[in-house]
RNA sequence: GCCCGCGUGGUGAAAUGGUAGACACAGGGGACUUAAAAUCCCCAGGCUGGCAACAGCCGUGCCGGUUCGAGCCCGGCCGCGGGCACCA
């Protein structure tokens, strides 16, 4: 008997798919169509085991679904642009063209021998002039319908090497090469109107019911719908201009605790106090520091009085202090707000600092109105009494009260009730080169200019150089000279690059025609989307997918898509992380270094690099280039085989949760495909006229096989999938059936396998005389009958423990069934003759005797 | 700080509110072998008692609640992870 060589078969059976055309994406109308797609990777140049895990994932779905009769598209592709080329550039020389394209045949020629079932010649990279051209021609149309504007936006500024800092080249507030001081310093930015879609994106999440709900609960947070009230204090002593002071509240009730008032750093008040040195002193402090929300909100809270007041709307004798504070964001509702220390343990921790008044506005029910040694913030939905209310009733809870108060703000005119999202604008302009180039120009006479679409596309110049920090685009000596669209006047071209979650936004509609000479085609987007299953990692739950949803709704509008693809991805699945151990040392400026596995000697003592230095153990995190924690799946292949590494991704743990690469396991994957192997090879050699025993138990073993793999594969249970094809391989092992009972089952076994380890799969299958290539076989259908057994054992419980158990006749009525529970030797015994008070019997699950 | 998850044997895990630990890994015992590897067979949550078959008790991060019955539902903690708008 032959050995199992999986380099061999491997091999083999890619080229016979290769030769096949099997992959291959056809528009076939007489056939369903299914669409799945993985996130695509940022071409690193290695793969690592989340890639493999990700991909598995999605060539088990595509697969099966076509064994299951649809016509299949499965691409690949890559998310090109980005910062890393740019590091790499100015660490290594080199340039980030020649290292990007580099890295995608290094990745391409690693995801090869994995045996994916994906159509490349779909392949594209987002930093092809040809998907980017089409980017810059979508811009356009989205610029002349409104959705796309300018306006001053703030970014990290590096002081030192003067440049813009991406808030993870941001270090406890420091640049992380000059290792100064970040600033907040504004800049005219390109935005998208993403918040134009606040209401609808958010109503639109109820639709995706294949999604899963912890991605729509966190998408519906980051839109963050709020209803309030706006109203406008009288300023006492405010500049011209300035007699009112509009602000947003989402705590109308807590109107008559106001102790203060508050304005943002970026507020236009605080601007036209600046003039007072003090105050211009105290907002460039608060401009200290990185832009990110975390270090924003964790930032101590610090603030000044500017001496200017405002008189309260329900009482005109009553002024409170105008104070700016650095945690009062510009871009949420109107930059102004009023505080209530008694209800909101931010304002609490200000007017404790700053020794402001605390009053309660409401107790709990039946509470008393006392001083608070710390803020009183019950569930919305939880009744108390208001002891300094004004609207509604005296007890009610605090949505009641909400309500109440912003209708007697409409009623008495002093306000109105507004619904407010958190959502911002999407801030697409990078200061970067090595990005899609932002299609516009810059006229002394006509202002800014739209390039036309026969100039598209903007290509990037290759002649840059990354010697100096800051983006090359703006110290090219030519690419940025251009004649004016509009009159022909030399002009400037615009240096900001996209975002790359543009280019990641509409990759999924690209890969419908993706050589195209227009951003799609409308009878391939139409017959292809949506993406039916659509795969990845819950890291993106939230700005990837918000974006693509917001991205969809626009090329609908500018006739992109049809408008069954606004939202493009019907169902979600997100795959849990590959964690790994980071291993760290620090180099001789106390900054962290870290280290690949491959680079790290590991003893019972602890570990260490080859050098013999130290290195510390960080356990479990996410895989991540930077952390360089990621390990190589290539020694896995092989060493092993493809096939072994992809049933090994999917084996063990669910899909959904994160799991600890180990190499432990790896081996016993070999040896479990081997096994199988040698189980096909023995059947192969048995006697065709075998005549054996147990061949209905045998066959009604392979249809439960079918039905539960079948089962586990569609509920995205691939370990559960793989636990029922264990049972089944040492069930046809321990089985002696005549021939032709085995070697169905054998073939069954390959088949139902093949999503996994579809080259093993191959081999069997042509062994036990199956038809064609085994991809192309249609996937098996149980036959329910096979799946029923007749009787069923039922364990009886008495109050809640089990005590034994009966079998009987599935149909059995629950009479005939309390009977027999109640004539059980051990219920019997345990009862010792103690009264039954209630008996349950759970038809075909279970008999509970409460005594 | 804010939002969202996750937590079950030595390990990865399984379990429509109904027999907790399927299926594996690591481990132990045995067969085969001159020996080892490979392969095959068997055992295996913890504690207590028993030569043993077995019996009893405990057990799903912690505390409380709902229920005939909770790993699963509810409330409160603890720990770990993801996201926080310029990492992709």
């Amino acid at each position: 008997m032959s050995r199992y060589e999986p380099a061999q078969i491997e091999a083999k059976w890619q080229k016979a798919w290769d030769e096949a055309g099997v992959f291959k994406a056809v528009r076939d109308p007489a056939r369903p169509k299914y669409y799945v797609l993985e996130m695509f990777p940022y071409p690193s140049g290695r793969i690592h085991m989340g890639h493999v895990r990700n991909y598995t994932m999605g060539d088990v779905v595509a697969r099966t679904k076509k064994a299951q009769g649809y016509s299949v598209l499965h691409p690949m592709g890559w998310d090109a642009f980005g910062m890393p080329a740019e590091n790499a550039a100015m660490e290594r020389g080199g340039h980030p063209r020649d290292w990007t394209y580099g890295n995608i045949a290094d990745m391409k020629m690693q995801m090869k021998p994995l045996g994916l079932s994906i159509d490349w010649s779909r392949e594209l990279a987002t930093c092809d002039p040809e998907y980017y051209g089409q980017q810059q021609a979508m811009f356009l149309d989205m610029y002349a319908a409104g959705l796309v504007y300018r306006k001053a936006a703030v970014v990290n500024w590096d002081p030192v090497d003067m440049t813009v800092l991406a808030n993870e080249q941001v270090i406890d507030g420091r640049g992380w090469r000059s290792n100064a001081l970040v600033e907040r310093r504004e800049l005219t930015q390109w935005f998208f109107r993403i918040s134009d879609y606040s209401a609808e994106l958010l109503a639109a999440l109820d639709g995706l019911t294949e999604w899963p709900e912890k991605v729509r609960l966190m998408q519906a947070n980051w839109i963050g719908q709020s209803r309030g009230l706006q109203f406008a204090f009288q300023t006492v002593g405010a500049p011209a201009g300035f007699d009112r002071l509009e602000v947003y509240t989402t705590r109308p009730d807590t109107l008559m605790g106001a102790s203060f008032a508050a304005i943002s750093p970026d507020h236009p008040l605080a601007k036209a106090l600046e003039t007072d040195p003090e105050v211009a002193a105290f907002i460039a402090l608060c401009r200290k520091g990185g832009t990110s929300a975390e270090e924003i909100e964790t930032a101590e809270k610090i603030g000044f009085d500017t001496g200017v007041r405002v008189r309260h709307p329900l009482d005109p004798a009553w002024e409170l202090p105008v104070w700016i504070a650095n945690f009062i964001l510009m871009d949420y509702g109107t930059g102004a707000i009023f505080g209530c220390p008694a209800h909101d343990a931010r304002d609490f921790e200000f007017a404790t600092k700053y020794d402001l008044p605390i009053r309660p506005v409401f107790v709990a029910e039946g509470g008393t109105d006392a001083a608070l040694t710390e803020p009183f913030v019950p569930m919305k939905s939880e009744r108390v009494t208001y002891v300094r209310g004004f609207a509604g009733a005296t007890v009610q809870t605090a949505d009641e009260a909400i309500a109440a108060a912003i209708a007697h703000a409409e009623a008495h005119g002093y306000g109105r009730g507004v619904t407010n999202y958190r959502l911002r604008d999407w801030g697409i302009s990078r200061q970067r080169y090595w990005g899609c180039p932002i299609p516009v120009v810059h006229c002394a006479t006509c202002g800014v200019v739209p390039e036309k679409k026969e100039n598209l596309p903007i290509e990037l110049p290759y002649d840059v150089k990354f010697d100096v920090p800051g983006n090359p685009l703006d110290r090219h000596p030519t690419w940025r000279n251009c004649t004016c669209p509009a009159c022909g006047a030399p002009a400037r071209r615009e240096t900001d690059t996209m975002d790359t979650f543009v280019d990641s936004s509409w990759y999924f509609a690209r890969f419908t025609n993706p050589r195209a000479s227009t951003p799609t085609v409308a009878e391939d987007a139409a017959y292809w989307m949506n993406v039916d299953q659509y795969i990845g990692g819950i890291e993106h739950a939230i700005l990837h997918l918000l974006y693509s949803r917001f991205f969809a709704r626009a090329m609908h509008k500018t006739g992109h898509l049809p408008a069954k693809a606004i939202e493009p991805f019907n169902a979600l699945f997100t795959q849990g992380m590959v964690t790994h151990e980071i291993y760290k040392t620090t180099d001789a400026n106390g900054r962290p270094v870290y280290h690949l596995p491959e680079e790290v000697i590991r003893t019972e003592a602890g570990a260490r690099l080859k050098d013999g230095t130290a290195v510390e153990i960080i356990p479990s995190a996410k895989m991540s280039k930077s952390k360089k924690n990621v390990v190589d799946p290539m020694n896995i292949i092989a060493a092993f085989g493809a096939d072994t590494a992809r049933w090994f991704v999917m084996s063990d743990s669910p899909p959904e949760r994160d799991v600890e690469w180990t190499a432990a396991g790896v081996e016993a994957t070999f040896r479990h495909l081997s096994r199988v192997w040698a189980l096909s090879a023995r059947i192969a050699e048995m006697p065709r006229d075998f005549k054996g025993q147990g061949d209905d138990d045998l066959v009604r073993a392979t249809h439960r096989a079918i039905h539960e793999v079948t089962q586990g594969i569609e509920g995205f249970a691939f370990n559960k999938a793989i636990a029922k094809l264990h049972e089944f391989t040492n069930t046809i092992h321990r089985a002696a059936a005549s021939t032709p009972v085995m070697a169905l089952a054998i073939r069954m076994l390959a088949k139902l396998m093949s999503p996994m380890t579809p080259h093993l799969a191959e081999e069997i299958w042509a062994l036990h005389g199956g038809e064609g290539l085994c991809v192309n076989a249609a996937w098996p259908k149980a036959d329910p009958a096979m799946l029923e057994d007749d009787s069923v054992t039922l364990p009886i419980q008495i109050n809640g423990k089990r005590r034994g158990e009966i079998t009987v006749p599935k149909a059995m009525a629950a009479a005939e069934v309390e009977k027999l529970a109640l004539a059980n030797e051990d219920v019997i015994k345990f009862l010792a003759g103690q009264t039954v008070r209630k008996l349950i019997v759970v038809p075909g699950r279970i008999v509970n005797v409460v005594v």
